[in-house]
DNA sequence: ATATCTGCAAACAGTTTGCGGCATG
DNA sequence: CATGCCGCAAACTGTTTGCAGATAT
């Protein structure tokens, strides 16, 4: 399982795309930012796949999205192996959907814009009372986790007391 | 993939079936009859597989369905191969439905018993006059034919001309 | 330094396929 | 004969995983 001694043969290079293709630039950056904003960090390789993703279009395999970018970059093509990897990543971070053709492959696709931020409340276990909790970076763990679950957060209420209060009287 | 000496080790018996189980015989039987129907040739194996089939119920995957079989049969149990093979033909046939989960596998469950003999009519090309067709085994062909593309045949109106006029000027 | 990313190739899992043997018509 | 079924094991296909070098924080 030993890999050749030269990695990284030449940096994938978003400038390499060939001429005429890479229209969709706009789209591509919309997807990017969307990206920062769920915390996946952008690479050069990863710039790369998400031109493949729009360049394939909706509902595109992940070979088919790798055949594509080798058809629309000059230089080093990502291996396959990296790009399965970051499109399941991808999911896992509810940018992009995933389900099974009659073919019994993937097909990936851009998720729905949804993004209303998420509504997480935080419930007081005493009162009952509900605050509204503004926390990008809570709402993204939880999608997260869910996701690896397979599963998509709609809402969620956080059950919580006073600090001073224990948990176990909690109510 | 040279096979080894001996074939057959022992002949696959439904009655090998261990006590207790294979209780819903009835079922099984219905479906082979319905197997006799379109044309499918029982055989010892077969019949074992659909005992399988039914007792793990309908959803089974291929190899949910082996291990069901290797719990309720004493003897023999079929190879994978041919549970595949089997299952494959009885898709083809119309017997089973497959579809696939959300991880990627297929899922088998015996098709609705629909089969009103299927509408086979035939159009006249000049008159536009319909003219049913009671065929089965045209039926039977369309429906093989549209089952290796993965379809099922609803309806099949055939265009036709008296023998008298030409392809061509048909209309 | 620690964490993350990537390429590569091996490993995996479910399914398909090729072959020889055998049984039946 | 010809046809078709079956067991076995190899082949296939898309996907996942382990490793080590590379890069970023």
């Amino acid at each position: 399982m030993l890999a050749s001694p030269e990695h990284r043969l030449s940096p994938p290079d978003v400038q390499k795309i060939r001429a005429g293709m890479g229209a969709s630039g706009k789209r591509v950056r919309q997807i990017e930012r969307r990206c920062r904003a769920v915390g996946f960090k952008m690479t050069d390789v990863r710039r790369v796949l998400l031109h493949g993703i729009v360049e394939a279009g909706e509902g595109a395999t992940a070979v088919e999205i790798w055949k594509v970018l080798r058809g629309m970059i000059a230089g080093h093509v990502p291996s396959q192996g990296s790009l399965q990897r970051n499109l399941n990543l991808l999911v896992e971070h509810g940018v992009l959907h995933r389900d099974v053709g009659s073919d019994r492959v993937w097909r990936y696709r851009v998720a729905p814009k949804d993004r209303p931020t998420l509504a997480v409340t935080f419930v007081d276990a005493g009162t009952g009372r509900e605050i509204a909790c503004h926390a990008p970076e809570v709402a993204e763990l939880l999608r997260r986790i869910a996701a690896r679950h397979g599963l998509a957060v709609r809402e969620a209420s956080i059950t919580v007391a006073p600090s001073s209060v224990c948990a176990g009287e909690a109510r």
